[in-house]
DNA sequence: GATGAATGAGCTTTCATTCAT
DNA sequence: GATGAATGAAAGCTCATTCAT
């Protein structure tokens, strides 16, 4: 179909521009510049310039939760759980850098919508971490003075701080599976029972 | 000195708008009525409005690292240190709100400057912990095969997640001193060397 | 004929449309949708949007004026030409509302060719006035001292101002023939030679 | 004072270049140009390009009312004040041919605010007129079945075709008080008890 | 002939910055 | 030093028009 050729194209131009300027400084000149469209062409497939941030997150985000969570389900142990999902959090840094840096970065900002939105979609994604440690914990193998509720977000953290070095480095600076190994490592250590 | 009143002024009244609006979305005319100076006496001591920002960075966060260090300092015990610094950060968010804001939102945007500033600023900061890492290593009470460099960006990680939840919320969403104590006990667990 | 169906169809929607809009507000996607027709389509029957409305002028305002030519010929007293005129010049906003709409909006409208315009067409149809007038004169019933040229212009004024009344009041403000009689009362009286 | 300098400036600058080009054709710029101030600048006194039509005709057509009134009000004859509002209206035609344009043309828009604004504005003036008949008609000069309503708007309908006919017209095409004569004594014998 | 996706010129409006007072 | 009116560049967005299908 030749309309969502125009409209991935779009998504991919704006992640870039985006990722590369920051969504204020970009403008829509550059992301149709960068699309190869005419700046009003942009028009026919978005409301406005926000709308297409909202939706680089929308569809680009949303495939990346669902291949992690995936991925997870594929474990049975909690414990490999975790490690699995600090590869696929740090991989998906290296693999789409421009989608990363625009996560690390649009997704801060203090715009109304943006907050609302990040509870909505951060929160589905965090809680794959708190839905892990409450079934390690059902099974003996964490503490059960550990909240699930902080855990899940120091975890996140840790591993989100990683991946900002590394979009924000030129050159990749570690070595990503080294690193998904550690944090998990010293997390896993962290919270365990024993 | 008169002068030094108006910056400091200004400086506060950047702070808010700042945390408020985003800097972007921040007017100088907003500032300068927050500050109840005229919009053209901004100009007399600072360049332009990236500069304010820049200054905020500069004198705000700048103070607060003297002081976490300063805390840090007087502490012999490494665990204890860890333990001060967790509580140092997160108790920055709650007295300070609006600066936790701007750190959490402004100091992410992808501009040149903004991203050399980061890890200056940031590595003398994270770097408080890689110290104190060092100095557990080295005494036998951490492990040895934990990688200061990326344990260090662990922990503040953790810490700055928890900062964003609590200046995303509109009212106070968890303890700061269960949640400084939980974070540190499950990442010195995690790096204990028993 | 296929094609003179779809050049009426656009005529016909862009009437409604303008009338709603008018002609600045008005789009081509407007009266394309109102027509169910492409947009791309309204440029095969006119070479642009002023064109459009030019061609409802020529179009439906010619069928009008001869219409009223046709009405007061029948007659053979100047007086029933002049109520006969008065009352058809009022149905027509009764009966096709948006295009009185259109003629009290659009045909004032300072563009050139419109002014040009407005002086031809309108000269045809107030002339109809002023050659009752001379016929009026010339048997004695009408005084000799008007001025032929002044007093068709009053009347139509006074007519087309009650007009506007009627096309801008969402109910009908008034009783059609009996304003009709009151303002041909009034003029008649006014230029009778007793 | 400076600004209400600015303002005149721009209010002036406005008449003309809408009296030029229409309300939709006249571009800030041309306005800011005419005035010979910044673009930026008319946003300082005006909210919007629509606030500035308002302005002109508040302001504008304002003070013209008020002058009507004070001149029908010095006169105490019925029959001499009819004269003098015609006389009025159309002197105010050749004395300030932009406004009267602008009057022509844009305050016939089909926008809301508009229509509006014409029903309270032109019911003020035509009011007037209303007010002189019902007089005449409690002295017995008038004929008591002429209905104030619609006389109203007939007299004034006939003397607004005659300023369409001179804003129109690249040179005057008649003598103001000879038309306004003429009209008035149609008019005043259209309505004459006798 | 008919379509409607694509174009891009052109507009209004904003706001950081300047500078006469 | 302080003011705030004035500036004008810059950008988002609209929509008449075109043209490949």
């Amino acid at each position: 179909m030749k309309s969502s050729d125009k409209h991935e194209k779009i998504i991919r131009a704006a992640v870039k521009v985006f990722a590369k300027k920051g969504f204020f400084s970009a403008r829509i000149s550059d992301i149709a510049k960068a699309a190869k469209v005419a700046d009003g062409t942009i028009y026919l497939y978005f409301n406005n310039k926000f709308d297409i941030l909202i939706s680089v997150f929308d569809e680009e985000i949303g495939k990346f939760i669902a291949q992690t969570k995936k991925l997870v389900d594929q474990e049975e142990n909690p414990q490999k759980k975790i490690e699995v999902f600090a590869l696929k959090h740090l991989s998906m840094a290296k693999e789409n850098k421009s989608l990363a840096e625009i996560i690390q970065m649009e997704l801060r900002q203090s715009h109304k919508l943006i907050k609302e939105y990040r509870k909505t979609i951060f929160s589905e994604y965090v809680d794959i971490i708190s839905a892990i440690i409450r079934q390690g914990q059902s099974k003996g193998i964490f503490r059960k003075d550990v909240k699930p509720g902080i855990a899940k977000r120091a975890f996140f953290g840790a591993l989100d701080e990683m991946t900002r070095l590394w979009v924000l480095s030129p050159k990749p600076p570690y070595d990503i599976e080294d690193t998904a190994k550690q944090i998990s490592n010293i997390f896993l250590q962290g919270i365990n029972a024993a």
